[in-house]
DNA sequence: TCCTCTAGCTTGGAC
DNA sequence: GTCCAAGGTAGAGGA
Protein backbone atom coordinates (compact mmCIF):
# COMPACT_ATOMS: atom_id res chain seq x y z
CA UNK A 1 0.00 0.00 0.00
CA UNK A 2 1.41 3.65 -1.19
CA UNK A 3 0.49 6.75 0.92
CA UNK A 4 0.93 9.58 -0.78
CA UNK A 5 -0.52 13.45 0.57
CA UNK A 6 0.03 15.63 -2.97
CA UNK A 7 -1.30 18.83 -4.01
CA UNK A 8 -3.55 17.78 -7.20
CA UNK A 9 -6.47 17.76 -9.42
CA UNK A 10 -7.96 14.41 -10.67
CA UNK A 11 -10.89 14.03 -13.48
CA UNK A 12 -12.90 10.89 -13.54
CA UNK A 13 -14.56 10.04 -16.99
CA UNK A 14 -16.59 6.85 -16.83
CA UNK A 15 -20.47 6.83 -16.27
CA UNK A 16 -20.21 10.32 -14.90
CA UNK A 17 -17.78 12.72 -15.50
CA UNK A 18 -16.41 14.70 -12.30
CA UNK A 19 -14.06 17.19 -11.59
CA UNK A 20 -11.59 18.40 -8.66
CA UNK A 21 -9.85 21.18 -8.06
CA UNK A 22 -6.38 21.54 -7.17
CA UNK A 23 -6.01 20.88 -3.40
CA UNK A 24 -4.00 18.65 -1.52
CA UNK A 25 -5.13 15.52 -1.14
CA UNK A 26 -4.36 11.94 0.29
CA UNK A 27 -3.89 8.93 -2.60
CA UNK A 28 -4.35 5.55 -1.70
CA UNK A 29 -2.72 3.12 -3.83
CA UNK A 30 -3.71 -0.41 -3.06
CA UNK A 31 -2.21 -3.34 -3.63
CA UNK A 32 -5.04 -4.92 -6.35
CA UNK A 33 -4.04 -1.17 -8.26
CA UNK A 34 -7.10 0.58 -7.13
CA UNK A 35 -6.90 4.23 -6.05
CA UNK A 36 -8.74 6.38 -3.46
CA UNK A 37 -8.42 9.90 -3.71
CA UNK A 38 -9.56 11.19 0.13
CA UNK A 39 -9.74 14.72 1.68
CA UNK A 40 -9.75 15.87 5.54
CA UNK A 41 -12.77 15.41 6.38
CA UNK A 42 -15.97 14.38 4.52
CA UNK A 43 -17.06 10.53 4.09
CA UNK A 44 -15.77 7.09 4.48
CA UNK A 45 -16.15 7.41 0.76
CA UNK A 46 -13.48 8.69 -1.33
CA UNK A 47 -13.64 11.91 -3.27
CA UNK A 48 -12.61 9.33 -6.15
CA UNK A 49 -11.61 6.51 -6.64
CA UNK A 50 -11.49 3.65 -9.31
CA UNK A 51 -12.34 0.26 -8.31
CA UNK A 52 -9.97 -3.19 -9.09
CA UNK A 53 -9.12 -4.86 -11.61
CA UNK A 54 -7.06 -1.69 -13.01
CA UNK A 55 -4.16 -0.45 -13.42
CA UNK A 56 -2.29 2.64 -12.52
CA UNK A 57 0.83 4.59 -15.12
CA UNK A 58 3.08 7.60 -14.04
CA UNK A 59 3.54 9.77 -16.79
CA UNK A 60 6.00 12.35 -17.73
CA UNK A 61 3.57 15.37 -18.08
CA UNK A 62 3.95 17.27 -21.21
CA UNK A 63 5.22 20.55 -21.94
CA UNK A 64 1.74 22.36 -21.40
CA UNK A 65 0.93 20.56 -18.45
CA UNK A 66 4.91 21.10 -16.77
CA UNK A 67 4.37 24.65 -17.28
CA UNK A 68 1.19 24.48 -15.26
CA UNK A 69 3.18 23.49 -12.30
CA UNK A 70 1.95 19.41 -13.18
CA UNK A 71 5.45 17.28 -11.81
CA UNK A 72 3.56 13.97 -12.12
CA UNK A 73 0.19 12.40 -13.94
CA UNK A 74 -1.57 9.40 -12.67
CA UNK A 75 -3.63 7.97 -15.02
CA UNK A 76 -5.69 5.17 -13.44
CA UNK A 77 -7.92 2.71 -16.17
CA UNK A 78 -10.27 -0.01 -15.20
CA UNK A 79 -9.87 -2.90 -17.10
CA UNK A 80 -12.98 -3.66 -18.32
CA UNK A 81 -15.18 -0.58 -18.22
CA UNK A 82 -12.96 1.88 -19.79
CA UNK A 83 -13.47 4.29 -16.87
CA UNK A 84 -10.24 6.10 -16.47
CA UNK A 85 -9.03 8.22 -13.49
CA UNK A 86 -6.34 11.35 -14.11
CA UNK A 87 -4.49 12.57 -11.60
CA UNK A 88 -2.00 15.88 -11.90
CA UNK A 89 -0.19 16.32 -9.10
CA UNK A 90 1.90 19.43 -8.42
CA UNK A 91 3.91 18.52 -5.45
CA UNK A 92 4.20 15.73 -3.58
CA UNK A 93 4.28 16.63 0.46
CA UNK A 94 4.58 12.77 1.80
CA UNK A 95 5.17 9.63 -0.41
CA UNK A 96 5.60 6.14 1.56
CA UNK A 97 4.83 2.59 0.80
CA UNK A 98 4.24 -0.47 3.07
CA UNK A 99 3.57 -4.15 3.12
CA UNK A 100 0.31 -5.01 5.03
CA UNK A 101 0.01 -8.55 3.72
CA UNK A 102 -3.61 -10.57 3.44
CA UNK A 103 -6.41 -9.42 5.57
CA UNK A 104 -8.55 -11.97 7.45
CA UNK A 105 -11.77 -9.92 6.93
CA UNK A 106 -14.80 -8.91 8.69
CA UNK A 107 -17.31 -11.09 11.02
CA UNK A 108 -20.04 -9.55 11.35
CA UNK A 109 -23.30 -10.24 13.41
CA UNK A 110 -26.88 -8.44 13.33
CA UNK A 111 -27.51 -7.99 9.60
CA UNK A 112 -30.83 -9.11 7.64
CA UNK A 113 -30.13 -12.60 7.13
CA UNK A 114 -29.33 -12.95 11.08
CA UNK A 115 -32.59 -11.46 11.56
CA UNK A 116 -34.48 -13.89 9.16
CA UNK A 117 -32.75 -16.62 10.78
CA UNK A 118 -33.99 -15.50 14.30
CA UNK A 119 -37.19 -14.87 13.37
CA UNK A 120 -37.58 -18.62 11.51
CA UNK A 121 -36.80 -19.90 14.81
CA UNK A 122 -39.55 -17.37 16.46
CA UNK A 123 -42.16 -17.23 14.05
CA UNK A 124 -44.83 -16.88 17.25
CA UNK A 125 -43.63 -13.10 17.24
CA UNK A 126 -45.47 -12.81 13.55
CA UNK A 127 -48.68 -14.34 15.46
CA UNK A 128 -50.28 -17.12 17.26
CA UNK A 129 -50.44 -20.51 15.58
CA UNK A 130 -48.54 -20.22 12.80
CA UNK A 131 -45.46 -22.78 11.48
CA UNK A 132 -42.61 -22.16 9.95
CA UNK A 133 -42.81 -23.63 5.92
CA UNK A 134 -39.33 -22.57 4.70
CA UNK A 135 -37.10 -19.73 4.84
CA UNK A 136 -36.30 -18.49 1.47
CA UNK A 137 -39.46 -19.86 -0.18
CA UNK A 138 -39.17 -19.94 -3.93
CA UNK A 139 -40.83 -17.95 -6.74
CA UNK A 140 -40.98 -17.01 -9.73
CA UNK A 141 -39.94 -13.36 -9.32
CA UNK A 142 -37.16 -14.43 -6.46
CA UNK A 143 -37.09 -16.09 -2.77
CA UNK A 144 -40.01 -15.03 0.16
CA UNK A 145 -37.89 -14.25 2.99
CA UNK A 146 -40.41 -16.86 5.47
CA UNK A 147 -43.58 -19.15 4.71
CA UNK A 148 -45.67 -19.42 7.14
CA UNK A 149 -48.99 -21.43 7.71
CA UNK A 150 -51.42 -21.21 10.44
CA UNK A 151 -52.13 -24.49 11.98
CA UNK A 152 -55.87 -23.42 13.21
CA UNK A 153 -57.81 -26.71 13.52
CA UNK A 154 -60.25 -26.17 16.68
CA UNK A 155 -58.61 -24.37 19.75
CA UNK A 156 -58.98 -27.83 21.84
CA UNK A 157 -55.81 -29.41 19.83
CA UNK A 158 -53.72 -26.41 20.69
CA UNK A 159 -54.27 -26.77 24.04
CA UNK A 160 -52.12 -29.62 25.10
CA UNK A 161 -49.67 -29.67 22.49
CA UNK A 162 -46.54 -27.70 22.28
CA UNK A 163 -46.58 -24.45 19.71
CA UNK A 164 -45.32 -25.03 16.48
CA UNK A 165 -43.60 -28.18 14.81
CA UNK A 166 -45.76 -30.74 17.37
CA UNK A 167 -49.20 -29.16 16.37
CA UNK A 168 -48.45 -28.61 12.67
CA UNK A 169 -47.96 -32.34 12.48
CA UNK A 170 -51.63 -33.50 14.50
CA UNK A 171 -53.78 -30.81 12.49
CA UNK A 172 -51.67 -32.39 8.78
CA UNK A 173 -52.41 -36.09 10.24
CA UNK A 174 -56.17 -35.27 11.20
CA UNK A 175 -58.62 -37.79 10.08
CA UNK A 176 -61.33 -35.05 9.52
CA UNK A 177 -61.19 -33.18 6.63
CA UNK A 178 -58.80 -30.60 8.10
CA UNK A 179 -58.94 -26.67 7.74
CA UNK A 180 -56.91 -25.62 4.74
CA UNK A 181 -54.02 -23.98 5.68
CA UNK A 182 -53.82 -20.20 5.77
CA UNK A 183 -50.37 -18.87 4.62
CA UNK A 184 -48.64 -15.79 5.79
CA UNK A 185 -45.59 -14.55 3.75
CA UNK A 186 -43.08 -12.40 5.84
CA UNK A 187 -41.06 -9.73 4.06
CA UNK A 188 -38.03 -8.87 6.75
CA UNK A 189 -36.32 -6.30 7.03
CA UNK A 190 -34.11 -4.49 9.28
CA UNK A 191 -35.40 -0.85 7.93
CA UNK A 192 -38.51 -1.46 6.12
CA UNK A 193 -39.13 1.81 3.12
CA UNK A 194 -42.04 1.81 0.96
CA UNK A 195 -40.07 -0.03 -1.18
CA UNK A 196 -40.56 -3.45 0.93
CA UNK A 197 -44.33 -3.08 0.64
CA UNK A 198 -44.23 -3.00 -2.82
CA UNK A 199 -41.23 -5.94 -3.40
CA UNK A 200 -44.27 -7.90 -0.83
CA UNK A 201 -47.10 -6.71 -2.89
CA UNK A 202 -45.23 -8.53 -5.79
CA UNK A 203 -44.97 -11.90 -4.02
CA UNK A 204 -48.18 -11.55 -2.56
CA UNK A 205 -50.03 -10.53 -6.05
CA UNK A 206 -47.91 -13.76 -7.36
CA UNK A 207 -48.50 -15.90 -4.39
CA UNK A 208 -52.33 -15.60 -4.92
CA UNK A 209 -52.70 -16.99 -7.97
CA UNK A 210 -51.66 -20.50 -7.27
CA UNK A 211 -54.52 -22.39 -5.69
CA UNK A 212 -52.15 -24.27 -3.66
CA UNK A 213 -51.20 -21.36 -1.43
CA UNK A 214 -53.93 -18.85 -1.46
CA UNK A 215 -55.42 -16.85 0.59
CA UNK A 216 -51.73 -16.31 1.52
CA UNK A 217 -52.06 -13.20 3.86
CA UNK A 218 -48.53 -10.62 3.94
CA UNK A 219 -46.47 -9.27 6.89
CA UNK A 220 -43.58 -7.11 7.07
CA UNK A 221 -42.10 -7.64 9.95
CA UNK A 222 -39.25 -5.12 10.27
CA UNK A 223 -36.34 -3.04 13.44
CA UNK A 224 -38.05 -0.17 11.98
CA UNK A 225 -40.44 0.43 9.79
CA UNK A 226 -40.98 3.89 8.30
CA UNK A 227 -44.62 5.86 8.75
CA UNK A 228 -44.99 5.77 4.71
CA UNK A 229 -44.65 2.12 4.96
CA UNK A 230 -46.69 1.41 7.51
CA UNK A 231 -49.27 3.23 5.63
CA UNK A 232 -49.08 1.92 2.86
CA UNK A 233 -48.83 -1.52 4.20
CA UNK A 234 -52.58 -0.60 5.62
CA UNK A 235 -53.81 0.45 2.63
CA UNK A 236 -52.92 -3.04 1.15
CA UNK A 237 -53.92 -5.38 3.93
CA UNK A 238 -50.19 -6.06 4.99
CA UNK A 239 -49.21 -6.58 8.32
CA UNK A 240 -46.45 -5.02 10.26
CA UNK A 241 -44.58 -6.35 12.73
CA UNK A 242 -41.67 -4.55 15.02
CA UNK A 243 -38.72 -6.70 15.37
CA UNK A 244 -36.48 -6.14 18.38
CA UNK A 245 -33.62 -8.35 17.62
CA UNK A 246 -31.56 -7.72 21.12
CA UNK A 247 -34.59 -9.78 22.99
CA UNK A 248 -34.90 -12.21 19.77
CA UNK A 249 -31.24 -12.91 20.23
CA UNK A 250 -31.75 -13.37 24.24
CA UNK A 251 -34.63 -15.87 23.37
CA UNK A 252 -32.40 -17.38 20.82
CA UNK A 253 -29.81 -18.21 23.08
CA UNK A 254 -31.42 -19.08 25.95
CA UNK A 255 -33.79 -21.62 24.89
CA UNK A 256 -33.15 -24.18 22.33
CA UNK A 257 -35.05 -24.11 19.10
CA UNK A 258 -37.26 -26.25 17.85
CA UNK A 259 -36.37 -26.71 14.05
CA UNK B 1 -5.17 13.94 8.91
CA UNK B 2 -3.67 11.51 10.54
CA UNK B 3 -1.93 8.40 9.37
CA UNK B 4 -0.98 5.50 10.87
CA UNK B 5 -0.52 2.00 10.26
CA UNK B 6 -0.36 -1.02 12.86
CA UNK B 7 -1.42 -4.17 13.42
CA UNK B 8 -4.13 -4.04 14.83
CA UNK B 9 -7.87 -5.54 16.15
CA UNK B 10 -10.85 -3.59 15.81
CA UNK B 11 -14.38 -4.18 17.11
CA UNK B 12 -17.61 -1.92 16.12
CA UNK B 13 -20.54 -2.57 18.35
CA UNK B 14 -23.67 -0.30 16.75
CA UNK B 15 -26.13 -0.77 14.12
CA UNK B 16 -24.50 -4.52 14.00
CA UNK B 17 -21.40 -5.62 15.94
CA UNK B 18 -18.43 -6.79 14.09
CA UNK B 19 -14.97 -7.90 14.43
CA UNK B 20 -12.04 -7.72 12.77
CA UNK B 21 -8.81 -10.07 13.46
CA UNK B 22 -5.38 -9.07 14.25
CA UNK B 23 -3.64 -8.05 11.35
CA UNK B 24 -1.75 -4.93 9.72
CA UNK B 25 -4.20 -2.36 8.39
CA UNK B 26 -4.08 1.33 7.57
CA UNK B 27 -5.98 4.19 10.26
CA UNK B 28 -6.88 7.42 8.57
CA UNK B 29 -7.66 10.11 11.34
CA UNK B 30 -9.85 12.66 9.66
CA UNK B 31 -9.74 16.39 11.17
CA UNK B 32 -13.59 16.07 11.60
CA UNK B 33 -12.76 12.94 14.11
CA UNK B 34 -13.93 10.05 11.80
CA UNK B 35 -11.80 7.10 11.54
CA UNK B 36 -11.20 5.11 8.54
CA UNK B 37 -9.62 1.16 8.95
CA UNK B 38 -8.40 0.14 5.34
CA UNK B 39 -6.63 -3.05 4.47
CA UNK B 40 -4.65 -3.02 0.76
CA UNK B 41 -6.92 -4.05 -1.08
CA UNK B 42 -10.68 -4.72 -1.21
CA UNK B 43 -13.17 -1.98 -1.76
CA UNK B 44 -13.13 1.81 -1.31
CA UNK B 45 -15.24 0.97 2.01
CA UNK B 46 -12.65 0.94 4.57
CA UNK B 47 -13.33 -2.70 6.94
CA UNK B 48 -14.44 -0.55 9.74
CA UNK B 49 -15.25 2.89 10.49
CA UNK B 50 -16.54 5.66 12.27
CA UNK B 51 -18.31 8.31 10.54
CA UNK B 52 -18.63 12.48 11.82
CA UNK B 53 -19.85 13.72 14.66
CA UNK B 54 -17.47 11.32 16.73
CA UNK B 55 -14.56 11.62 19.01
CA UNK B 56 -11.84 9.36 19.26
CA UNK B 57 -9.77 8.89 22.76
CA UNK B 58 -6.33 7.07 22.96
CA UNK B 59 -6.12 5.38 26.35
CA UNK B 60 -3.67 3.20 28.03
CA UNK B 61 -4.62 -0.30 27.74
CA UNK B 62 -5.09 -2.25 31.23
CA UNK B 63 -2.88 -5.34 32.39
CA UNK B 64 -4.49 -7.91 30.81
CA UNK B 65 -4.36 -6.34 27.62
CA UNK B 66 -1.38 -5.36 28.04
CA UNK B 67 -0.34 -8.94 28.60
CA UNK B 68 -1.51 -9.90 25.37
CA UNK B 69 0.64 -7.27 23.45
CA UNK B 70 -1.67 -4.23 22.82
CA UNK B 71 0.23 -0.88 23.15
CA UNK B 72 -2.43 1.78 23.06
CA UNK B 73 -6.37 1.58 22.85
CA UNK B 74 -8.42 3.52 20.44
CA UNK B 75 -12.08 4.39 21.34
CA UNK B 76 -13.85 6.20 18.68
CA UNK B 77 -17.43 7.29 19.78
CA UNK B 78 -20.34 8.48 17.98
CA UNK B 79 -21.78 11.68 19.31
CA UNK B 80 -25.19 10.66 18.77
CA UNK B 81 -26.08 6.94 18.16
CA UNK B 82 -23.83 5.41 20.49
CA UNK B 83 -21.95 3.62 18.35
CA UNK B 84 -18.70 2.55 18.77
CA UNK B 85 -15.54 1.60 17.40
CA UNK B 86 -12.61 0.05 19.59
CA UNK B 87 -9.26 -0.65 18.04
CA UNK B 88 -6.51 -2.67 19.89
CA UNK B 89 -2.91 -1.77 19.07
CA UNK B 90 -0.56 -3.81 18.86
CA UNK B 91 2.37 -1.95 16.66
CA UNK B 92 2.47 1.03 15.26
CA UNK B 93 4.19 0.85 11.74
CA UNK B 94 3.69 4.33 10.48
CA UNK B 95 2.55 7.82 12.20
CA UNK B 96 2.14 10.76 10.28
CA UNK B 97 0.48 13.68 10.62
CA UNK B 98 -0.68 16.47 7.75
CA UNK B 99 -2.16 19.08 7.13
CA UNK B 100 -4.43 19.17 3.76
CA UNK B 101 -6.65 22.26 4.54
CA UNK B 102 -10.55 22.61 3.54
CA UNK B 103 -10.99 20.41 -0.28
CA UNK B 104 -13.26 22.53 -2.59
CA UNK B 105 -15.52 19.57 -3.40
CA UNK B 106 -16.64 17.22 -6.58
CA UNK B 107 -18.20 19.01 -10.12
CA UNK B 108 -20.30 16.71 -11.54
CA UNK B 109 -21.50 15.96 -14.89
CA UNK B 110 -24.03 12.99 -15.89
CA UNK B 111 -26.35 12.67 -12.78
CA UNK B 112 -30.00 11.82 -12.96
CA UNK B 113 -30.60 15.64 -12.89
CA UNK B 114 -28.55 16.69 -16.08
CA UNK B 115 -30.28 13.60 -18.05
CA UNK B 116 -33.72 15.18 -17.01
CA UNK B 117 -32.76 18.32 -18.39
CA UNK B 118 -31.72 17.22 -21.42
CA UNK B 119 -34.64 15.04 -22.00
CA UNK B 120 -37.15 17.69 -21.14
CA UNK B 121 -35.71 19.94 -23.74
CA UNK B 122 -35.85 16.92 -26.94
CA UNK B 123 -39.07 15.22 -25.84
CA UNK B 124 -38.94 13.77 -29.05
CA UNK B 125 -36.84 11.21 -28.29
CA UNK B 126 -39.59 10.00 -26.52
CA UNK B 127 -42.43 10.00 -29.23
CA UNK B 128 -43.75 11.99 -31.63
CA UNK B 129 -46.26 14.58 -31.39
CA UNK B 130 -45.63 15.34 -27.74
CA UNK B 131 -44.69 18.71 -26.25
CA UNK B 132 -43.28 19.10 -22.60
CA UNK B 133 -45.91 20.80 -20.41
CA UNK B 134 -43.77 20.97 -17.23
CA UNK B 135 -40.54 19.01 -15.26
CA UNK B 136 -40.93 18.23 -11.66
CA UNK B 137 -44.96 18.28 -12.70
CA UNK B 138 -46.05 18.06 -8.80
CA UNK B 139 -48.33 15.67 -7.39
CA UNK B 140 -49.53 14.44 -3.49
CA UNK B 141 -47.35 11.69 -3.78
CA UNK B 142 -44.13 13.62 -4.93
CA UNK B 143 -42.66 15.52 -8.65
CA UNK B 144 -43.43 13.58 -11.54
CA UNK B 145 -39.80 13.95 -13.51
CA UNK B 146 -41.69 15.41 -16.46
CA UNK B 147 -44.96 15.45 -17.96
CA UNK B 148 -45.91 16.02 -21.70
CA UNK B 149 -49.00 16.07 -23.76
CA UNK B 150 -50.17 15.11 -27.37
CA UNK B 151 -50.43 17.51 -29.61
CA UNK B 152 -52.25 15.48 -32.23
CA UNK B 153 -54.87 17.98 -33.73
CA UNK B 154 -54.59 15.84 -36.77
CA UNK B 155 -52.15 15.70 -39.33
CA UNK B 156 -52.41 18.05 -41.67
CA UNK B 157 -51.76 20.99 -38.99
CA UNK B 158 -48.68 19.41 -37.99
CA UNK B 159 -47.21 19.09 -41.87
CA UNK B 160 -46.24 22.72 -42.43
CA UNK B 161 -45.31 23.94 -38.57
CA UNK B 162 -42.28 23.23 -36.40
CA UNK B 163 -42.24 20.61 -33.97
CA UNK B 164 -42.94 20.94 -30.21
CA UNK B 165 -44.22 24.41 -28.92
CA UNK B 166 -45.50 25.68 -31.86
CA UNK B 167 -47.62 22.87 -32.93
CA UNK B 168 -48.84 22.91 -29.12
CA UNK B 169 -49.85 26.92 -29.36
CA UNK B 170 -51.60 26.19 -32.50
CA UNK B 171 -53.76 23.13 -31.42
CA UNK B 172 -54.75 25.40 -28.16
CA UNK B 173 -55.63 27.97 -30.37
CA UNK B 174 -58.11 25.80 -32.64
CA UNK B 175 -61.45 27.36 -32.92
CA UNK B 176 -63.28 23.55 -33.98
CA UNK B 177 -63.90 21.94 -30.58
CA UNK B 178 -59.71 20.81 -30.24
CA UNK B 179 -59.14 16.77 -29.22
CA UNK B 180 -58.67 15.95 -25.46
CA UNK B 181 -54.87 16.32 -24.86
CA UNK B 182 -53.50 13.08 -23.81
CA UNK B 183 -50.88 13.20 -21.30
CA UNK B 184 -47.55 11.24 -20.94
CA UNK B 185 -46.13 10.93 -17.41
CA UNK B 186 -41.95 9.97 -17.65
CA UNK B 187 -39.99 8.75 -15.14
CA UNK B 188 -36.05 9.45 -15.54
CA UNK B 189 -33.46 6.95 -14.05
CA UNK B 190 -30.25 6.62 -15.16
CA UNK B 191 -30.49 3.01 -14.05
CA UNK B 192 -34.00 1.35 -14.44
CA UNK B 193 -35.15 -1.46 -11.78
CA UNK B 194 -38.16 -2.85 -10.72
CA UNK B 195 -38.44 -0.15 -8.24
CA UNK B 196 -38.90 2.07 -10.84
CA UNK B 197 -41.76 0.79 -12.49
CA UNK B 198 -43.29 0.48 -9.20
CA UNK B 199 -42.57 4.47 -8.55
CA UNK B 200 -44.41 5.45 -11.76
CA UNK B 201 -47.13 3.01 -11.38
CA UNK B 202 -48.06 5.21 -8.13
CA UNK B 203 -47.76 7.99 -9.83
CA UNK B 204 -49.88 7.20 -12.73
CA UNK B 205 -52.35 5.22 -10.15
CA UNK B 206 -53.23 9.20 -8.94
CA UNK B 207 -52.97 11.10 -12.40
CA UNK B 208 -55.68 8.88 -13.92
CA UNK B 209 -58.19 9.52 -10.66
CA UNK B 210 -57.68 13.24 -12.12
CA UNK B 211 -60.41 13.84 -14.75
CA UNK B 212 -58.22 16.75 -16.16
CA UNK B 213 -55.17 14.98 -16.65
CA UNK B 214 -56.67 11.34 -17.23
CA UNK B 215 -55.70 9.10 -19.65
CA UNK B 216 -52.29 9.69 -18.57
CA UNK B 217 -49.65 6.91 -20.23
CA UNK B 218 -46.54 6.18 -18.41
CA UNK B 219 -43.16 5.91 -19.91
CA UNK B 220 -39.82 4.57 -18.14
CA UNK B 221 -36.79 6.19 -19.76
CA UNK B 222 -33.05 5.51 -18.77
CA UNK B 223 -30.03 4.56 -19.62
CA UNK B 224 -30.24 1.27 -19.22
CA UNK B 225 -33.36 -0.82 -17.98
CA UNK B 226 -33.23 -4.36 -16.02
CA UNK B 227 -34.75 -7.01 -17.96
CA UNK B 228 -37.33 -7.73 -15.45
CA UNK B 229 -38.45 -4.16 -15.32
CA UNK B 230 -39.13 -4.24 -18.61
CA UNK B 231 -41.27 -6.91 -18.30
CA UNK B 232 -43.25 -5.53 -15.32
CA UNK B 233 -43.53 -2.02 -17.34
CA UNK B 234 -44.85 -4.36 -20.22
CA UNK B 235 -47.57 -6.01 -18.04
CA UNK B 236 -48.86 -2.72 -16.59
CA UNK B 237 -49.12 -1.07 -19.97
CA UNK B 238 -45.61 1.16 -19.16
CA UNK B 239 -43.33 1.90 -22.88
CA UNK B 240 -39.61 2.01 -22.31
CA UNK B 241 -37.24 4.13 -23.95
CA UNK B 242 -33.51 3.77 -23.34
CA UNK B 243 -31.69 6.70 -23.46
CA UNK B 244 -28.53 7.83 -24.89
CA UNK B 245 -26.85 10.00 -23.04
CA UNK B 246 -23.54 11.13 -24.97
CA UNK B 247 -26.02 10.95 -28.16
CA UNK B 248 -28.30 13.63 -26.34
CA UNK B 249 -26.16 15.85 -24.95
CA UNK B 250 -24.59 16.30 -28.20
CA UNK B 251 -27.69 17.75 -29.80
CA UNK B 252 -27.85 19.46 -26.78
CA UNK B 253 -24.52 21.46 -27.83
CA UNK B 254 -25.18 21.56 -31.53
CA UNK B 255 -28.85 22.84 -31.47
CA UNK B 256 -30.38 25.31 -29.44
CA UNK B 257 -32.91 24.21 -27.34
CA UNK B 258 -36.74 25.60 -28.09
CA UNK B 259 -37.41 26.23 -24.25
C1' DT C 1 -21.92 -14.82 -16.54
C1' DC C 2 -26.04 -11.97 -15.60
C1' DC C 3 -29.37 -10.34 -12.45
C1' DT C 4 -31.17 -9.63 -8.03
C1' DC C 5 -31.15 -7.54 -3.43
C1' DT C 6 -28.68 -5.90 0.81
C1' DA C 7 -26.02 -2.17 2.99
C1' DG C 8 -23.42 -0.07 9.95
C1' DC C 9 -25.40 1.66 2.99
C1' DT C 10 -24.08 7.37 2.62
C1' DT C 11 -25.73 11.60 1.31
C1' DG C 12 -28.54 15.29 -0.08
C1' DG C 13 -33.03 17.56 -0.31
C1' DA C 14 -37.70 18.51 0.95
C1' DC C 15 -41.12 19.05 4.37
C1' DG D 1 -35.82 16.93 12.94
C1' DT D 2 -37.94 12.94 9.73
C1' DC D 3 -38.52 10.74 5.46
C1' DC D 4 -37.58 9.83 0.70
C1' DA D 5 -34.78 9.15 -3.34
C1' DA D 6 -30.12 8.90 -5.76
C1' DG D 7 -25.62 6.76 -6.01
C1' DG D 8 -19.66 6.27 -10.64
C1' DT D 9 -23.99 3.08 -5.51
C1' DA D 10 -20.56 -1.52 -4.23
C1' DG D 11 -20.72 -6.28 -3.07
C1' DA D 12 -22.86 -10.87 -2.22
C1' DG D 13 -25.40 -14.55 -3.67
C1' DG D 14 -28.28 -17.33 -6.67
C1' DA D 15 -29.67 -18.93 -11.47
Amino acid sequence: MRLVIARCSVDYTGRLTAHLPLATRLLVHKGDGSLLVHSDGGSYKPLNWMSPPCTLTVETPDAEAAEEGVVELWRVTHAKSGDALLVRIHEVIHDTTHDLGVDPGLIKDGVEADLQRLLAEQVDVIGDGLALVRREFPTAIGPVDLMLRTVTAGVSVEIDVPPGVEADVHVSAAPAGPAPARHVAVEVKRRAGIDAVEQLTRYLELLNRDPHLAPVRGVLAAQSIAPQAKTLAGDRGIDTVVLDYDAMKGIQSGIPTLF
